[in-house]
DNA sequence: CATGAATGAGTGTTCATTCAT
DNA sequence: CATGAATGAACACTCATTCAT
């Protein structure tokens, strides 16, 4: 794949190469199915080169869950312009976001899917990703309301809450618009169907006025 | 697991007794990392008649997210009064869904997390509830906005992105809700929570107001 | 090797059965050496039947350690006439050893080569059944030289010393007798010269003779 | 272990250094667990360096019996005075061999302990050198009945006996005096204590009266 | 029905060994 | 010479699955 087999190659390269083979494996069988052999052959080495580098399969994979989790992360904050308006910056932080779990689906479902279903490490590796997402946003949010005047302030559990769900719904609609067969929506549109979403969200937590049983 | 040993029993019992166990150990696990050795032994019955029963370690987990899919669906139908308004209705079913999820902590897992993980089989299975539940919810919007009088009508393609939106935030806050170690939100609580939120994002729909890049 | 492949066997039997293999293969290749596959065929058995019953390549070893000392052990014993003179004993204890040693090489090999060889666990294994054997001919020895009348005892450090360096001989003597390839001398034989050999130092022992620097 | 790393050094003292860490791994983790890794790592040289000079494991293990070997034979042969009278070198001759075992308990083990349980070829590089010492008593003994005048000279089956017994006694005592975990015997002490034993076998051997059954 | 006996096929992992640079 | 890169072959161990009793 890419790599012309035997060749010699720097071990930063090769393990990139195995990583790169690692995640998409993870990502289409999970971490108990998948197979260092085919890991192996898809990375074009041999088994032993893999267990050279990256020492057994446990290790393997939170060498992925962590390359992911920081690419997403720089993804994210990369997109953030730092002097904008609070919306705008929320904006370009969903925005980012789709865009790269679009162009890294396996990435994606490697954080997403299969990390949190394989037992505590591999899910703390994966929470403190989101936990430093949802911190990120909350901070946002918090901006947001000050920027917009809101009297008064709403608390930090509140703030915190929205970000959650806020963060739970982009997971979903990432996972949605990757699971598409042709054509899903664009990393723009889905990133503006939950701003649209969340700013009302937003909106009725600064007035306080909320859905109410009639 | 209840079951006094050799007791002779009924096969559509001792079916169940299997599920049971089996839903345990797979939504504990995960699919492969199962051995039908322990679910045997958790259902009180010996391997061969499991596979008797069962035939196999995919039919067996193919029946368990069937069975929980089923009564995922019954839960939430059975809570919708079908009389009610429509918004009334909608907080119902939301109600439903945290209620049975939270009861049922092993087969929100197994239908949510492990099902989702394990190849296209298994996923499909779930999709196809899944698509059944956005169906109903995105029927329910349709009719609140026509309730409301919206003019224009929202197309079906707006009303079904946002069942979709609705039905991902709620998957994501039922694990939210299980995932707390001592005492996490009711149902009550997290399904307020939702429609708060929800019912704001359709009050923009039915206006066609919606945040715009400014 | 004697079990036609395929039968069902109850456990007891192919436990036997795989003991004996597996001693048979330890003696000749060493613990590292020996793969569980060669003996899984040489016992006439699949592997993982000899997961199931013996749970791994350790284990096995220690099963195998414990049954060839529990058999020489009993051999020796089995061997002394309780109410003969102590020098009829000790002569009887020799030639128990020399006999079963002879008659069993393998298991020989496995206690006295083998075991001591891979570290703590399993060489202490072994020294339990050597301290057993050497408290045994202590006391032994002890006895020899009170009925001799001896004035006055030999302290037991003495005997104690005595009895270790015996049963280093022999141990070395066991090895030296089943080295032979064609013929070597009989455990009768062998058992004469050692006692012939041990007879004299006890002697001296009793006198307080010994062999000075002259 | 010693050599500074970097430092060109001529072949002769490199092989040295190698066999120096391959008897130490060797002799710790015995033949099959020693790992050329390990060897390579602690002679302070890269891996293939060992296999330029030393060729392969089976190679390198037996240099190291073959070195510790010669050693041995010499510091027993160098310990002995030609001209004084045969007890007096036998005393030399075993007090040398309990010095040099004790001096170096790692080249004994690798001998003793892990050359005789990897299969014939290398126990047959022990059993040569074993062979010489045993021969080396065996005339000593022979001396000995003669200048003691002992007629008829014993036959050179019983001497060879004698030697064979007093050689495994001195082997097993060698074991026990390093196995010590504090403060063994003295290599004197231990040459002492045999000697004594050996001494009144040899003057039973020399009248001709031995232990018989009664 | 229930169970103990049994296995084919595969897994993760290690190690002695080679070769281009 | 020295080293980093690389692998073929094997090994311990596991599991879903079957069948005779």
């Amino acid at each position: 794949m890419g790599a012309v087999k035997g060749k010699r190659v720097p071990r930063a390269v090769r393990e990139q190469q195995m990583l790169d083979a690692a995640v998409r494996i993870f990502a289409r069988r999970g971490y108990r199915a998948a197979s260092m052999d085919e890991i192996a052959e898809l990375a074009g080495v041999s088994k032993p080169l893999v267990y050279l580098y990256l020492h057994s399969k446990e290790e393997l994979f939170t060498a992925c869950i962590r390359r992911e989790a920081a690419a997403l992360v720089t993804a994210i904050r990369g997109a953030i312009e730092p002097g904008a308006a609070a919306d705008r910056q929320m904006w370009e932080g969903l925005n980012g976001f789709f865009a790269h779990t679009a162009a890294h689906p396996d990435g994606w479902a490697v954080l997403h899917v299969q990390a949190r279903t394989q037992g505590e490490p591999f899910a703390l590796e994966v929470a403190a990703m989101r936990a430093e997402i949802v911190e990120l946003v909350t901070r946002q949010i918090a901006v947001a309301t000050r920027e917009a005047g809101c009297v008064p302030e709403p608390a930090g559990q509140e703030a915190s809450a929205l970000a959650e769900a806020l963060v739970g719904a982009a997971e979903s609609l990432a996972d949605w618009a990757g699971a598409e067969g042709a054509e899903g929506p664009s990393a723009k549109e889905t990133a503006a169907t939950l701003m649209n979403f969340a700013w009302a969200g937003l909106g009725n937590l600064m007035r306080g006025r909320g859905w109410a049983l009639g």
